[in-house]
DNA sequence: TTGAAAGCGCTAACAC
DNA sequence: GTGTTAGCGCTTTCAA
């Protein structure tokens, strides 16, 4: 089947190309009956315009670029649903990109961006460097960063403060007298463990005390478990232990009862990130309703402002809030 | 900052456009020192060449569109890091597209994906309507489906085969005495519990019975769990329960646990697509390792290849094969 | 209301 | 080895 173009359907029609291009855009010059006739001949062709001459043609491609760390799928699901969801809204495409763990190929992706022309775009990204961000603002790309809390002239920003998440969490508990708590490493997520190691240790310091509860997992463990398989055994010096993912949750809720401890009653437990695998534990694990969805559903809608309004777009910070769901893991 | 093109970089280094072209391109007759003075010209103005318009040259856009279902990221993830790691060997693109749950604006996304003028078409997708692949087919659009066993002219399948998967896993339980299978409904996956529930049914006509153990979830329930917990309370009359996913394992874990009974003592327990959290409950839950990653690479591969050697790729249906991982579930 | 024609930025013959 | 030029398919003035 020959590709078939705005010429062929004007000929068809028998009208010149630049009305075709008016009936397609929707334009309110034209005529009814021209109008109809050029449908037909677009129905009867079977004719599709071609979106890249079209960006050519618009300096605009209505798609806007995505860039996740790779294998993260696991808690990006929701936060892509979001972004996907408002982009169809807008008519904006997706292009995916994945950075790899370690490898930084950040550079080649943002070379492929500008490339691409696209029209803004969404990183979600732990490990942000301020650096590559710039090489993009310097192409005047709009951008929206999920996660971190940072923004310009070009750039917008839809963030969870964990810091303060944990902060208020640690006040409370301190309240309680709930006053040793653990917070395990999670080597998938560095920068996140820094933002929740920061709030406790504000939160310790303004009760006069010092946080040192942080649990690093030694390199010659291959996971979570192996190491506290062996840290827990004689007993948990800590009254609540928080961990950022479930499955790390999981390895301290499997370790503790395996050494003979019960969940909560010798020790609390909390994962920050929920999802549907701590209900499915038993007991129950307690842990913060982050709104992944909103997360990326708000971050698109940002973009789109940022695309359409120009340059005055009031508040490009946005944080969004969490709701703590108690479960059996904590009294 | 100017968008700056090919025509500028000609002019700051001397050349005429044709030539920068050449070097972009890296084409082998231009002079050494032309091609440095050009390269120069090309970093001093920050000059990235734009790919909608060389796509509209060269016809074709380096980008392949990829269709997975909405929210199903969990199980898809790692079948989308196989499709990117690849897609970036050949320097893919990667658009990304989802179907909602129902919803069928499968339609409207062929009709994007037409717009868009993509090389090629990777669709992941349970329930997958052949007629909306002929749209795609007419405009030859190469077609990569995963999941789904299926080829013609254009259009390529790499899959697994849970049919026979389960047919022989079936086949050894009735020769091990286990005659009492189950299979648990799964919602959001009817096209695979139909792959599942023929196999099952092919195995027990071939020793003579009929496969009776499909367990439907009214629709009055709102989670496996919920029915379940009532099900299972006076005893589960099977030897062994075959779920798909393994949030179900877990919901049958726990409620055959809750109604006082034993895994595997009392029943067996197999989740057919397997995942860290199998391993992460107590017992730990029997599963089928499906080459997921593998999924997407190969997919992609094959695709690409069919872009390439245009219309002869003999084995345009590949079959990818799986591993049972007995934990402590099954006996 | 419609058409002619000049771009959008790049590639690829074809000339020189 | 390098330049000229005709597209690629579309949008958008500017005239008519």
């Amino acid at each position: 089947m020959k590709r078939i173009t705005i010429y062929d359907v004007a000929k068809e029609a028998d009208v010149s190309l630049a009305t075709v291009s008016r009936v397609i855009n929707g334009s309110e010059v034209v005529r009814e009956d021209t109008r109809v006739k050029v449908q037909e001949a677009i129905e009867k062709l079977g004719y599709k315009p071609n979106a890249i001459a079209q960006g050519l043609a618009l300096q605009k491609t209505t798609t806007i670029a995505l860039i996740v760390p790779e294998a993260s799928y696991f808690y990006t699901g929701q936060i892509i649903n979001g972004l996907i969801d408002v982009a169809k809204i807008y008519k904006y495409n997706l292009m995916l990109h994945t950075t790899t763990e370690g490898i930084t190929e950040m550079n080649d992706i943002i070379e492929n961006i500008i490339k691409s022309r696209v029209d803004g775009v969404v990183i979600f990204n732990d490990k942000l460097n301020k650096e590559e961000l710039n090489q993009l603002t310097k192409y005047q790309v709009p951008i929206v960063v999920i996660g971190n809390k940072m923004s310009d002239e070009t750039v917008g920003s839809v963030y969870v403060d964990y810091s303060s998440l944990v902060y208020d969490y640690a006040m409370d508990c301190i309240a309680k007298g709930k006053k040793r708590l653990a917070l395990i490493e999670d080597r998938k997520n560095p920068a996140m463990i820094k933002q929740l190691r920061d709030g406790l240790s504000r939160a310790y310091k303004e009760n006069g005390m010092e946080f040192d509860g942080y649990i690093e997992i030694p390199k010659e463990y291959r996971s979570s478990y192996l190491f506290l398989k062996e840290y827990v055994k004689d007993g948990v010096p800590y009254d609540v232990v928080i961990t950022y993912r479930d499955s790390q949750a999981m390895a301290v809720m499997n370790t503790v009862k395996e050494a003979g401890m019960n969940i909560p009653d010798d020790v609390e437990l909390v994962c920050i990130l929920d999802s549907k695998y701590n209900s499915m534990a038993r007991p129950q694990i307690s842990g913060f309703k982050i709104p992944d969805y909103d997360l990326g559903a708000v971050a698109m809608r940002l973009l789109t402002k940022m695309l359409t309004d120009e340059n005055d777009v009031p508040d490009k910070e946005i944080e969004l809030s969490y709701i703590f769901t108690p479960r059996k893991s904590t009294k």
